[in-house]
DNA sequence: CATGAATGAGAATTCATTCAT
DNA sequence: GATGAATGAATTCTCATTCAT
């Protein structure tokens, strides 16, 4: 059923998990083809070019290659969650726990998410996923109401600085859980409903 | 008797102008001598580099300037405010109402510091100030106790993100002030104290 | 069975070959990757760029190459020569007789070695060589005692500068013939055993 | 009698005095204004082009200035020399000497020379009063009879890269002694007379 | 399919010189 | 006289892409 996100070729995989390692070690500014190749054993650059239209096309298979990996880790996690409060919990929770399995994969992510025109693909997917779990929350009455967009805007590029800043400096895996409560703790505060006493 | 913050020389001052203004057009990374000289009507890159030491110098000159304006914009109306919970209101509804007043430092600003080494002064800057005003919130028993500098870093990000997104669609101010509340309520309720009679 | 100190590929022979051309023609300070480029028929220095990791590494290329054409040509005629005296007598002529030969590799060679750094393999080879022969003459008693490393350097660079000078105004073979044989003069009486006859 | 070679007005002074150090540390190749301008505790190069037609101009000034210390340390010594083989020898170990007492000017001396064009009239200077010391010397009949130019190329250039090599490791005044005995003995030995006994 | 050489635009920086004040 | 801002050409190097083999 699952669609081949795959990358195809052995080449192509190849020049993708090299694309994933450089722009995670050297950022997306300087991640140029040279320094893929190079980090990929290629002779040339034209091998990149070759098998991808050009950078953005490189880089999107990266993400999707970075999504599939991710996704993997974190979508049981979630699907293991019930209800919408618990699953934002876990969303957040989970995201913490792959620094510490996939911290290049991770850090690569976010760094073309903050680099890429915001309305690419790949932002607008992660974005979309997370609106939409506010607005079934919000329905379902367990989300107070607020401006979904403005919400999730928020919390996504927030939840991404912290994943960072944890890749950056390579916790213990308790200290990542730690941080995932906390920052759980902070989003369902955030989103949660009013006390049901209060007079406001 | 403030210390001259500002740039100093004419033509120094202009170039900073128009490196923001390029900034927030273009972005940070195609932020080049190139288009900047352009942009201020001079004749070469080497014009830049007489009056800057280089690309970092520039940048700095550039946050100053930025920070200098935004400044007198938000600190009055953060001034103004009574009491930790309401200076936190007061910073962000003040952010956004930034966006509206001075679009191309804004964007110039946040797309600096996304890009910047995370150790560069102007980021620690930012952080310091509200961590500190956290850390005295929770002192004085306004805020629940979180980890302060995880907090932090996803509530200035996710502020910045917003902002971000506010700038490039430039909205209304009466929209801008509403997405202030939005954010402020967001953030006021993730560092509440828990309700005093709640049975958790 | 000679490994190829050969320069590379077609292109790698036919930038250095410019190079040495320009060195020789301008100097080295003025040998810069526009100028060779455009003595190589090359659209840009990105090739040069392309092909060689920096000036250094040209430079270091076109010295190779130029050892490589001079040593084909003064070699036979040292080896011909018996004993350290006539060894030295053959080095001298010989180098001068190079100028006759390959003008541009002699002028070039000379060049970078007068602005390279002393420490740069390249001169130490050159010293090296002539010490080694004098230590030995020396041992053997056709040479008398001197400070080797001393005498060297004024040697070599004596050497170098007559060869350049004569390089410069292009004599004719039998000009040359005699530059060599009133330096080998030279050199021979200065590094003579004292008469042994002689009262002092 | 003396012509004024004197450095004019103060600036110009302090200008060539900071340009001679500058050579002196970092080489004729890479004393550009700036650095020059930097040295020289000046605010701008502008000041330098006001008082130097241009980079030939300040280079003579250096030239002119350094001859004057150099001739006064050296002069003297070569004066109480007696005869032709003397004074050669006082030359050369004078010049030796020199080298504990201005290092930076005989760095610099010899640096511009070595890259000044060989037509430049600092160059053909040295040159000249060698030659008409050799060529009287040979007349008077203490020197053999060898090519004047020849040889004098040879023994200055020998000369200078000693004395550069002995500025650059500024050893003690009596290991300068020793080489200055050295290479006299060299080329004493070099232009000598033959012996007199002999069957040539 | 794959290669690696070639391309040409663009990057930051340094340079000697000029010129209005 | 003196200044320092301005200039524009030149420097090495990197970039993504193309193309013939």
């Amino acid at each position: 059923m699952q669609a081949r996100t795959f990358t195809g070729s052995g080449r192509r995989a190849q020049i993708v998990t090299a694309a994933i390692e450089v722009i995670a070690e050297v950022g997306y500014a300087k991640a140029s083809f040279s320094r893929i190749a190079k980090h990929a054993d290629l002779s040339s650059t034209g091998m990149i070019s070759y098998h991808f239209a050009g950078k953005d096309d490189l880089l999107t298979a990266c993400v999707a290659e970075i999504e599939q990996v991710t996704g993997a880790f974190m979508q049981p996690r979630i699907d293991a969650a019930d209800g919408h409060v618990a699953r934002l919990r876990a969303y957040v929770e989970s995201n913490l726990a792959l620094v510490g399995e996939h911290p290049a994969a991770v850090r690569a992510l976010i760094d073309i998410v903050k680099n890429a025109a915001s309305q690419s693909p790949a932002v607008n997917g992660r974005l979309a996923v997370f609106e939409e779990h506010f607005r079934s929350g919000q329905a379902a009455g367990v989300f107070r109401p607020f401006d979904v967009r403005t919400v999730t805007i928020a919390l996504i590029t927030g939840l991404d600085a912290v994943v960072v800043t944890a890749a950056d400096t390579a916790p213990e895996p308790t200290e990542l859980a730690r941080l995932g409560r906390e920052l759980a703790d902070l989003y369902v505060r955030a989103t949660a409903l009013d006390p049901e006493g209060g007079s406001a």
